[in-house]
DNA sequence: CATGAATGAGGCTTCATTCAT
DNA sequence: TATGAATGAAGCCTCATTCAT
């Protein structure tokens, strides 16, 4: 049989697939990772969950480590464009961006498939400080500087009365955070189921105190 | 010789070891489950660090997830009870109990040992749901219920408005848990280190929302 | 080179190892079963004997029970078959397919490694009594059973007179089943160097009780 | 309390407990030994059977090989005297001696105790193929003696034919030793129940044969 | 004589990683 | 690129044995 009656042999099909092969390992390690932890995790079920061999996963990356290291790396990116984006989206009205974003917030912190990253870093910090400074520095600091922006934002078009930014930064992510744990990592039950009123009355809480009194 | 002058020989020196290994085994236990987190500590490190060897830890436990829930439930005690004696020990200025509590609160958090247990379970939460869930049950439900406490006198005593108890609950926790974890697991800088400062900021913050208005 | 001269590719020469180990691995554990018992050996022996790694063992058999277990159903299979086939052999002249079936495991019990198995079943029959049945209920038993219709055949068609069926058969494998031990299993010297003749005694003794008299 | 009202200080209580110790312990690993053989049985489970601690055993026993030693040879002398006197016993009717005697083994077949030794011989032959030489030159070869010189008694009396005199000693232990490990060690159903008529039958079968014929 | 405490050595088992195909 | 097979290193746990009292 000639080479010429195979199918496009400059791209086969199967290499379609191939080329998802790493997102796809990154999917199963996310998942793997988030359920067991780095340690308890076993490549053999990351390489079944993404559809290959043990063997395969080596040939994308380096080490166990290597995929945890290029997974937190590939979770990273996107948030911190995120963040990003609402920092600058929200120059007209500062205040509204700020309630539609922790709206938006509660809302995804729903999904417990978010939760896994923050989860598996907390609990990976002891043995690689390094990831977990990454992390803290690619998200954490982003998402941080992100609000400080509205934040500021608001207080410069007299929003909100002027007080300590990091204090409100920190009012305004730990209260969600926690509950976050407190649901998917601590299995409480929750204000989370609606997440609308959860952020109405932590703004109810929370904002009234940085209204600007009369 | 007069008998007043022996030691009692019900309790002779070289027991005193012994009847003190276990705590001694959970110290350690902690240090290594902390440090590493619970599937890469390695029961010798554990033993070696308790000074004894590794086959003695089997004496007083029966293995290693038995070790760590004997560890958890070691931990947890201590801060119910402190929980319950707060709650109590407020009720004539609700007010100002919290915000003492806060300030110890941020205080005893900037010692990393105290959040090793907290991101210890965080970390095995996926694997050992059961323990996440007896953590929560113990200690944060226990907290919520004494902060609670506090909140509903400082309402009924006029001190505050009303408001969701939850909301307000959150609020307090949120932030010290956030920075606490900002801190000492994803390694950033922190207000930490002056608790009595960052302590002003939230309360300002987070207080002048609920305070009565004229 | 014509296609004909290529080794099939369904069936590469590399696989024909792999395929072979699980046999190679329960006659290893066999042999090192029986000279040392059940729980005096050691995996990473059994694996040298196999040729293999000690991990390599756990890729076909999940626990040393499990190849304890396998090793046994392996070489029970066999001798049942052996069995059902000598009952309905004997069906024309049974007093004969009795006399040669008695020379035949005299020759066999020559073989110590036969031996090795109900010796390693003796061994274990009080840690694993199910084992212990399993081997009675599908080897014993099912020996019993084609002795039983031979003798029932022999008295059927008047070549032995009739006498309790259970005792025949206790008479008959008994003093084989002595012996074997006697000889293998305490390092006696025995008649077993001379089969033939034992059996020829045996049967002289045994026999001639059963023989009709006029 | 004076000392008076003591009973005998010079030979106090605990010291006939002291005294019996090793017997004690003897018997406790018989029954460890034989339920779990040797290698599973540990230390630990004799001394609690034998009602002291661990320890304590190696005030009396060198080691566990010591002690298996030791308790095969304490369980030899006896059998081995038994069967001398038997022998010496049946001079007057060695026929009947023999009938005797096999019931009276039949009978003490039945306990399952009695059966622990020989499987726990059987069980560590592999491992320790002298004391299996040992148990077999001290037990079953004086057993055998003692048989063959009441067989050779009752053929010069002239009670039975002659014949060979190992096939007929084979003969008499074989089934017996078939029939107690069929049912003690491999858990089968069994003649024993009926010792008395197992007896009768097995010397139906048997001594029929080696009756003098007309 | 007796024991609670302790340990060194060793076995079973797992798993990340490599290799031959 | 893909994988079934294989392994070395390591960890948990057990247990016979010793020691200090």
């Amino acid at each position: 049989m000639s080479p010429a009656t195979l199918p496009k042999p400059s791209e086969p099909r199967w290499r379609r697939r191939a080329e998802a092969r790493p997102e796809e390992i990154l999917e199963a390690a996310l998942e793997e990772f988030g359920a067991r932890g780095f340690e308890a995790a076993r490549m053999e079920d990351i390489a079944k969950r993404a559809g290959l061999s043990k063997a395969a996963i080596y040939l994308y990356f380096q080490s166990k480590v290597a995929l945890l290291e290029a997974l937190i790396e590939a979770k990273v990116g996107p948030l911190a464009q995120t963040a990003q984006m609402i920092a600058s989206a929200g120059s007209a009205d500062p205040l509204n961006a700020l309630r539609t974003l922790a709206t938006a917030a509660a809302f995804r912190l729903n999904d417990p498939a978010l939760l896994a990253v923050p989860r598996l870093v907390i609990g990976i910090s002891g043995r690689f400080p390094e990831i977990a400074t990454y992390y803290r520095e690619h998200v954490v600091e982003k998402a941080r500087g992100a609000l400080e922006a509205l934040i500021e934002g608001a207080m410069a078009k007299g929003q909100i009365r002027r007080a300590d930014k990091n204090a409100i930064v920190r009012a305004f992510i730990g209260p969600l955070f926690f509950e976050a744990m407190w649901t998917h990592v601590l299995g409480g039950e929750t204000a989370l189921h609606d997440p609308q009123k959860l952020i109405k009355q932590q703004f109810d809480v929370l904002l009234s105190g940085l209204e600007l009194r009369a």
